[in-house]
DNA sequence: CCCCCCCC
């Protein structure tokens, strides 16, 4: 295989900053000699792993990334070791002094047998801190400058801002700016471009700690995406300087340690925006990337599990109306939910909160795509938006005018089929469904909860057994909170709030077995239950445990015999390596005879009964 | 320094 395929120099002068400019718009051939994986935390709850790779011209070699986006060429084999490749767009930076080149556009040109010539690791030339990164010393006024003389547009210079004016403008095609994804806590000076796709509205916090407000912001460049907050002051100072979609030049942040779990965001890092934090708007954003997808069919949520992370676009067949609601928190919000679907042939309910619940209107069944929505399984499937989902509307990119082609054509008069299972309908999962009750012996005939979805079902039975131990749980007397607490010498410790507590509040945890004239089966519930079983509150029946065990004993044993109507969600579930089908109650309800002999009546007087 | 993301 001879050297002189490859671009031979180009890592050298990669590796010196005064050159990386002008190779940006070169496409250099070169050989990849190792490819490795780099994991991101496992327990993030979309995690993004990464490929570093080593290239070489022939001569010399690099340490680089490959963008994200690219992870696939990997993943299907088409870049392994000896690969030879051509570069179509990467940018090249210092990144814990060294430079690091990443990959964004590659072509695969075919794989080779084994390394091309003996390529040499390359020094840090001397003095390359002192201008690199590029930015370092600019403000972001002068890039402003420099990215409307690099851009196309003559307007832009109309806009730009009078301090920016007399800065040296720049040849090319701009300043080169530092990558999201090179950041680190190890990088002092550094300008990111970058859009924002998401902005929170401004929150207020009060506990042990303090109390203070606070939002957020996803930015996003062509390398990935990173999370900043602003607290208190830098709120302020930022927060209307900010508007979701634009793209802006940020700099003087503090890159922290994300805390995954609380994100979605593929970054180990967050931004701190402080309030001596710089950010100008890049008013030539009209090459600059938008939100990149990873669309997935609606049908394909039922292969989802709850909780996960995913991106779709789909037609608003129906709108809901904006309503206000109470969180448990105390919180008042307002939240929207839309009926939409798409050429797989279903229907999915989909829960728009505060803002884009307020805003959103339905104008002709508009597409909307969205980034980074959370799939719920109430009903079947559902779809809600997080604080980190982003939503278009109407978005000009090929699958919206695609999907708008095919509704407008079909579409719009076809019926689709949704996630709730066929057994109750949409709302019945937590809603007693008279005209829908199932004997327990129909229950296990369907397989109800066999397959991998929940079911659920309404039935009328008699409660036959309780078991008496562990009938009750000490849990967290925070409002809402209900995680079991432990006994220490402080009190009772709840993990999740991280504090003490005097008592705990004991909570129900309840195994039945129940009958009715088919059959019997075991139904488990939480507090509610046990509420209206014992029609007492979990801790006064633990103190009559600890007072008087008869009279415990005869409550429990009281119990039995009393018929209720349930509604109950079947689902499969494996403990101890044994799979079985679990029965959870989601409502009890003590029959209300009045009720029960009017639906008698008028069942009596359908023509069935004639 | 937040980290709630609600409901039916």
């Amino acid at each position: 295989m001879p050297t002189n395929q490859l671009t031979a120099g180009v890592c050298s002068l990669l590796n010196e900053p005064q050159h990386t400019e002008d190779l940006l718009n070169s496409t250099p051939i070169v050989q990849i000699l190792s490819v490795k994986k780099v994991h991101s935390n496992p327990n993030a709850p979309n995690p993004v792993d990464r490929y570093r790779i080593i290239v070489s011209d022939g001569e010399h070699f690099l340490q680089s990334m490959l963008a994200t986006q690219l992870n696939h060429f990997v993943d299907e084999g088409k870049i392994q070791k000896n690969t030879i490749c051509r570069l179509d767009k990467f940018t090249c930076n210092m990144v814990q002094e060294k430079r690091l080149l990443i990959v964004l556009e590659i072509s695969v040109l075919e794989q080779c047998e084994e390394k091309i010539g003996s390529p040499a690791g390359l020094q840090i030339p001397p003095g390359d801190a002192a201008v690199t990164p590029s930015t370092a010393n600019q403000t972001p006024a002068a890039h402003h400058t420099a990215a409307a003389t690099g851009g196309a547009t003559a307007s832009t210079s109309n806009t730009t801002t009078p301090a920016a004016r007399g800065q040296g403008a720049r040849s090319g095609r701009g300043p080169t700016t530092f990558p999201i994804e090179g950041l680190s806590p190890y990088q002092n000076n550094w300008t990111i471009r970058a859009r924002v796709t998401n902005k929170s509205d401004i929150r207020t916090w009060s506990n042990q700690r303090g109390e203070g407000k606070l939002f957020n912001v996803t930015f996003m460049d062509e390398t990935g995406e990173i999370r900043g907050t602003a607290f208190n002051l830098a709120v302020d100072a930022l927060y209307d300087k900010l508007e979701e979609g634009k793209v802006y030049y940020v700099s003087k942040a503090k890159v922290n340690l994300a805390k995954k779990q609380f994100s979605n965001v593929a970054n180990e890092y967050e931004l701190g925006l402080e309030k001596n934090t710089e950010i100008e708007e890049c008013r030539d954003s009209s090459s600059f990337p938008v939100v990149r997808y990873n669309f997935i069919d609606l049908a394909k949520l039922q292969e989802m599990a709850k909780d996960s992370i995913c991106d779709v676009i789909a037609v608003v067949k129906e709108t809901g109306d904006a309503t206000e609601f109470t969180s448990k928190f105390g919180r008042t919000s307002t939240k929207r939910e839309l009926t939409v679907v798409d050429r797989s042939g279903y229907s999915v309910r989909l829960t728009l909160w505060a803002k884009n619940a307020e805003k959103f209107t339905n104008t002709d069944s508009p597409v909307v795509a969205l980034k980074g929505v959370k799939v719920g399984d109430f009903g079947g499937r559902n779809l809600s938006m997080s604080s980190s989902s982003t939503l278009e509307i109407n978005p000009d990119i090929p699958e919206c005018h695609a999907l708008r082609g095919w509704f407008d054509a079909s579409g719009n008069s076809e019926n689709f089929q949704s996630h709730t299972n066929s057994f109750s309908g949409a709302g019945g999962a937590a809603t007693f469904n008279r005209s829908e009750l199932m004997s327990i012996e129909e229950v296990k005939a369907k397989d109800l909860g066999t397959s991998d979805k929940t079911d659920f079902f309404s039935t009328r039975a008699t409660v036959m057994h309780l078991k008496a131990d562990n009938i009750a749980y000490p849990a967290c007397p925070t409002q809402g909170c209900n995680k079991k607490v432990f006994d220490q010498h402080d009190g009772w410790r709840c993990e999740k709030c991280d504090r003490s507590f005097e008592k705990p509040e004991y909570r129900y945890i309840i195994s039945m077995a129940v009958s009715d004239h088919t059959g019997q089966a075991w139904f488990q519930g939480f507090n509610e239950l046990g509420e209206t079983l014992f029609q007492r509150p979990a801790n006064d029946l633990v103190a009559i445990r600890e007072r008087d065990e008869a009279k415990f004993n005869k409550l429990v044993e009281d119990v039995n015999g009393h018929q209720f109507n349930f509604t109950c969600r079947a689902k499969q579930d494996t403990y101890n390596e044994t799979t079985r089908v679990r029965y959870g109650v989601q409502k009890i309800l003590p029959l209300d005879y009045a009720e029960e002999a009017r639906h008698l009546i008028e069942l009596l007087s359908s023509p069935w009964a004639q």
